[in-house]
DNA sequence: GGGCCATATTTCGTATCGTGAAATCGATTG
DNA sequence: CAATCGATTTCACGATACGAAATATGGCCC
């Protein structure tokens, strides 16, 4: 490989580029921060020399993907471009966020559009509402399948042997009391969710988080997405499925 | 030798780092193209050498920056992550963006955020009406000062010296029949902008589109946005110009 | 104001890492 | 089945990015 065998190696899994690894590392870790960070923080999170991590700062300053204030480092403006040009499920998103902004509207809570992505969901886009309490998700943020009204869907829909194996691999991790630990436990909700055509999430993510999921199929039957609705937990209402799956499958027929 | 001896730094400008140059402008060409792209098209677009390119690629994949389609490379969802978190100006962005959506209402066309960059405007966001005709300028894009009406303001707010300093420094590209190309007549017309406190775009960007723009101040005077109205040409309407003033004022009311 | 500490920035010799020519693979077409 | 074109892999080379250490910068306390 490219490093020896000896050499650090670091971070999360591996890339063939060193400074490419590196640059991501180092926008992940602005990204991370809700404020401008010092080249101290950086290098220190990142595991980086200074001096090594103020180089690549320097040239990605150069092309415009970070930002300085002061001498502190920010996001730069044209990651905005190039997050607006993703173009993945572009046409899904553009079919989906008047129906979400509609579906928003009548419940008053935070509708969200998410894709699979390997052992995780997306959040793709997402329509808010305009109150003070809101549960709001960041766009291109993750979670894993099981913790997710969508996700366990997801898991529901392949095979038993595959949700097992995804119980196997991932080892699931728990992120509140409610969240589902146990393989078998699993298994047998994830396929109630199947059958009730629905999910929910009791606060499985996160305490005082209720979710309520559906999935969006293409005319070939194939899940192309999962729309979901959160809220405070105590504000949560089960009128909502109903209007959930109609929207789901509006979306559904304006796709096919 | 990386590019021919004599050429020791490439394409716009140069970076310090060279493969960081090099993935943002392959980065770039693939916002560039509306489609996936192949690597055929993505070599030749930035002058790499095809196994460069793929090794980079391959590594901007691994990290989420870039993703597959077949054989074809389109941007990774992680971009969709990073984008949304790009803080500069969000404070901004979220103050303005209700008044956006309630002046598009008012008018049925796209309303635009926009701040300076350098010798360009970014547009940072945008209120977008539902109808099929509008116009939609993509957040995180970039144009000339002297051709939109936000920029030609910025420009009239500086001294003369500079104004003409940007005209020398820029060289005034046309656009349309319409752009201002000559260093006087901008300076002319850019102060009488000043002076009413709005700009109009007269198709000088893009042929057929009529914008109207004014600027946003803090409390201390200084610009931090300019705020527009584009329309097909043939909508435009002068009454909008007394809407748009009085959101500007609300918006740096909001801010001050 | 001056001295001191903590960061940021620059320098520079060196080993590492990315490079690109060329070979291989794989799919498509005549 | 040969021929062609593009994607992918290999590999030896040397340009490139690395990081320790030196130097600048700036904020803070006395």
């Amino acid at each position: 490989m490219a490093q020896s065998p000896s050499k650090s190696q670091s971070e999360s899994g591996s890339g063939s580029i060193q400074v490419i690894d590196r640059l991501t590392a180092l926008l992940e870790a602005i990204a991370r921060n809700r404020d401008p960070v010092s080249l101290k923080v950086l290098s220190a999170e990142t595991e980086l020399h200074p001096s090594t991590a103020f180089r690549i700062l320097a040239s990605a300053i150069e092309n415009g993907l970070v930002a300085r204030e002061g001498s502190n480092y920010r996001l730069g403006i044209r990651l905005l471009q190039l997050g607006s040009r993703v173009a993945s499920h572009q046409d899904l998103r553009r079919e989906a966020r008047p129906l979400m902004e509609t579906l928003r509207d009548q419940i008053g809570e935070t509708v969200n559009l998410t894709v699979r992505q390997g052992d995780e969901v997306v959040y793709l886009d997402r329509a808010l509402p305009e109150r003070m309490m809101r549960v709001e998700q960041r766009i291109g943020s993750r979670a894993p399948l099981h913790v997710t009204a969508v996700g366990k869907l997801m898991l529901g829909e392949g095979s038993e042997a595959d949700c097992r194996a995804y119980a196997q691999r991932t080892g699931l991790p728990g992120y509140t009391r409610y969240s589902l630990t146990d393989e078998e436990q699993l298994v047998q909700h994830v396929s109630g969710c199947v059958r009730a055509g629905f999910a929910y999430d009791d606060e499985e993510a996160e305490t005082g988080v209720g979710c309520i999921g559906v999935l969006v199929h293409d005319d070939a039957g194939q899940i192309v997405a999962g729309l979901s609705i959160s809220a405070p937990i105590e504000r949560r209402r089960d009128e909502w499925i109903e209007l959930l799956k109609a929207t789901a499958q509006e979306l559904s027929t304006q796709l096919g």
